[in-house]
DNA sequence: TGTACATCAGTGAACGCGCGTTCACTGATGTAC
DNA sequence: TGTACATCAGTGAACGCGCGTTCACTGATGTAC
């Protein structure tokens, strides 16, 4: 039960990571306050730039962070399904009600592209990365057909980062869940029609 | 050459719309501020309020207006080209390189769809209102197949912005060109095989 | 037509608030002897 | 083992800045007579 003192700052560390996680994902770079990241961890903001050097640093790594646990459970026991089914399964995770509602365990995409894109150019590489990452895992579990994997795998990630982030925006309304459902009859005719 | 004062209030009140408009797109809501909106009018901070009650009232405005303005020119000219053509046409357009690249100008949902999804709700009924509106325009111009008229819409819809959200997020990379080209063969592919 | 007054679009400074970051301090843990 | 000192994770207040909004004021235009 004894533990170290940089045991316990690297206990902190990940608390603080993992709060930092669930605020940027649920309220996006410029809402995911380092006062009140610290405060999901259980401490106060002077003690942030003991683990962090700045807040940019922090939105990169939970960046980092949450798009691997993503992957991690998009594509889990996708191996017991065969080959031509996976596109379906991947898109029916991604684009579930469920995955629309829970901001905080999701997807960071639709979070951020449009900070990205706008005022916060800053995190581009990382995201460059993490799309990259996604988009080649998915194609690995693509049949090979009429279209080119990797084109294949782009489209889905496009189609499905941009369904969901139509459906949480118009979140409450009867639009958002039709939008939920026409991604995933559409891609998955788009991925057995590819295959085929 | 004479004008009257309600006129010159009517064009000043265009005039910081549409550097309202040019703003949101470029920025985002947060990015959009109020005193950088009446710069862009070529007026002072102070006058603001006595065109628009708020801030929010105004990128209510904006975005109505810029939605409006997108599919104006989306959808022009289309009754030219053959119905089964028409969406590869819509594709070609949205998800261009020039659109990409002249934020202040384009679809104004990739930099607002997450602050609404997050941290600006109070947009929710507008952005609901111009999405539905885009997608029933999109609509029109698409032909009876496997896939219902409107489940392929909402879903091209979610393909376009998901794509220029990401290119745009990404740009100056060489994924950014890769998601483009991605989305325009892919969707272009699921509206042909979708009329067949 | 000319003069005195009213209106009101626009100015510019100030207010209040929230945010990222800094910093002097605290107190529990660790180390040296 | 006990004592004196060093370390350093975490505290909490302050700083500087930017933002939306307010407000007393200005001066050109409009109105009344």
């Amino acid at each position: 039960m004894t533990t170290t003192k940089a045991e316990r700052k690297e206990r902190s560390h990940e608390t603080i990571l993992a709060s930092a996680a669930r605020l940027l994902r649920a309220r996006g770079i410029g809402g995911a306050r380092v006062a009140e990241v610290m405060e999901g961890a259980g401490l106060t903001v002077g003690g942030f730039y003991a683990h962090f050097p700045s807040k940019e640093h922090l939105i990169d790594a939970a960046l980092r962070r949450t798009a691997a646990e993503l992957r991690e459970r998009l594509f889990a026991r996708l191996e017991e399904k065969p080959v031509e089914a996976r596109a379906e399964v991947v898109l029916k995770r991604y684009l579930s009600a469920a995955h629309r509602d829970e901001l905080a365990k999701g997807c960071p995409f639709p979070a951020i592209v449009s900070e990205v894109a706008t005022t916060a150019p800053e995190h581009r590489d990382v995201l460059a990365t993490e799309v990259a990452a996604m988009a080649d895992r998915l194609s690995e579990h693509l049949a090979a057909g009429a279209i080119p994997k990797r084109q294949l795998a782009l489209a889905l990630v496009a189609l499905m980062c941009g369904g969901l982030s139509l459906a949480r925006a118009l979140r409450g309304t009867e639009l958002s869940d039709e939008i939920l459902r026409a991604c995933r009859a559409v891609g998955a005719s788009v991925s057995r029609s590819a295959s085929m």
